[in-house]
DNA sequence: CGCTTCATTGATCAATCTCAACTCGCGTGG
DNA sequence: CCACGCGAGTTGAGATTGATCAATGAAGCG
């Protein structure tokens, strides 16, 4: 794990821990030290905060190595960071992306999850928690395990999405709902640039590694997304010109099979 | 919902029955009111009984419709189900199997999931949970929570290994990954009919669904594993012959793509 | 400047799907 | 008892999607 607390202050990288701090779920739960949130627990008359450290990681550093006896729980301030599986042989799979105000894995509250890699995407600030400490201090707080148990419902019925696009849907659905998707997720945080373009770091290795495609795949799809007017990449932004088309690219299979199911079914 | 009562009781039934009593998490939680149970209660002297349905279907039939208000959560006693997922066209993704014992969806005590589905694959007994009064008295044991809790980070990270399989896997891998776990679930119940051999009721569509192939395709790779003499089937249960080769099906991969990935990495 | 990462593109290959035909076993109604 | 239909599985012949391999160029960085 890395060793270095401080925050930086250049302009941009405070905006953008704040921006993660108005939606962060240990902010919101009185957890975390920042000074927003020590106002904010004097203010509410709770004042319990779990011991914590705080660290910068560069981009395509690990947060949490699979060797790593995992006892605390990272929650992201600021950047992009991507939670996977690694295979023995190389293979990578991408369960989620981070965004500012992410726990890891709420499930990592309870118990160690051996296997699971944490990767910055962009240089990524994030505050670890004590794992033994924070469950102590949930158990003793009704409310605060409440919102945990939300958290870690929201993670499931996630997972059960991501698992039906891998399992039944084209390489260009998945990516067409993973762009969509993303554009929610930052909507949801006001961190969009602006009413259809939104920062968008991810490599397409990244989206390889989220979609299980490959990144050849993914270059190729992109591009004819590109040709289609559908999106606009630069420089690490996208803008959406034509949500309506890529909706219809995230959902509309033509697909003879699927067709014969559904009369069979809708006949019984 | 099915509007049944009643248990039937013909031998195997009754044996099943209890086999998935000894291992189900709503007995353990003194929640169930069936015999054993009670006797369980009064021993523990815990008599929190949670009001609840007793129901049997048969195969094929759902037990969680979409349309569902889903204010109760089904516990499988006996018989095997699917929890899944529908696509508007048709397409279906199963997301677990579940056996007796097994909770639909430890989720579901919370929030209603809309959009699952689940169906029984045999003929099934299960009870039905009235959803705000479990809720209501977990929030009151804080044992019994933590069971539940650790249900839910058990579904997560089943999910999480299902994601890697859908998104990395090849078919083959899958469909043998699927068949050693489904033993392994059997084996921890004390449900294996022999060293080797187990009830297996699914058909080769509930594969495909699960795997995210094509029947056509599981009828193929299924046939190539009984040619090899890893498995045998026979009407309705299967034998592993073979299990080195199973699992070994089940790992390796010889893919240029990977190594050279794994050299890259190890290299840096 | 030289190195590395990232992206693009084309050619070819492999896994998987689609379509279709056929078998088999089972239950049902005549 | 038989005919029939249905659900389930098998098999083969293409078609498609996506992977692999390889070459090239552009961008970023010490």
């Amino acid at each position: 794990m890395n060793d270095e607390g401080g925050e930086e202050n250049s302009p941009q990288n405070l905006v953008a821990l704040e921006l993660g701090c108005s939606v962060c779920s240990a902010c919101e739960n009185n957890l975390c030290s920042v000074p927003a949130n020590r106002v904010l627990s004097a203010v509410s008359g709770v004042s319990t905060v779990v011991s914590q450290t705080s660290h910068a990681v560069k981009a395509r550093r690990l947060i949490l190595h699979n060797g790593d006896t995992q006892n605390s729980v990272p929650v992201i301030c600021s950047g992009w960071a991507a939670s996977m599986k690694l295979l023995p042989d190389g293979r990578r799979q991408i369960l989620s992306f981070l965004l500012p105000g992410d726990i890891a894995s709420a499930g990592l509250l309870f118990t160690p999850k051996p296997g699971l890699v944490v990767e910055a995407i962009t240089d990524v600030h994030y505050r670890a928690f004590k794992y033994q400490e924070m469950k102590a201090m949930l158990l003793s707080k009704p409310g605060v395990l409440d919102k945990l148990l939300n958290d870690c419902i929201a993670a499931q019925s996630r997972a059960d999405r991501l698992i039906v696009d891998l399992g039944r849907r084209s390489g260009e659905e998945r990516i067409a709902r993973l762009i969509l998707n993303l554009a929610q997720r930052l909507k949801v945080r006001g961190m969009m640039r602006g009413p259809d373009q939104m920062d968008f770091p991810l490599r397409q290795h990244h989206i390889a590694d989220a979609t299980g495609l490959t990144q050849v795949h993914v270059s190729k799809v992109i591009s004819d997304f590109r040709r289609s007017r559908l999106v606009e990449f630069h420089q690490r932004s996208v803008t959406i010109i034509d949500l309506e088309g890529l909706r219809r690219r995230a959902d509309v299979r033509s697909c003879a099979r699927a067709r014969e199911i559904f009369y069979a079914r809708s006949a019984a």
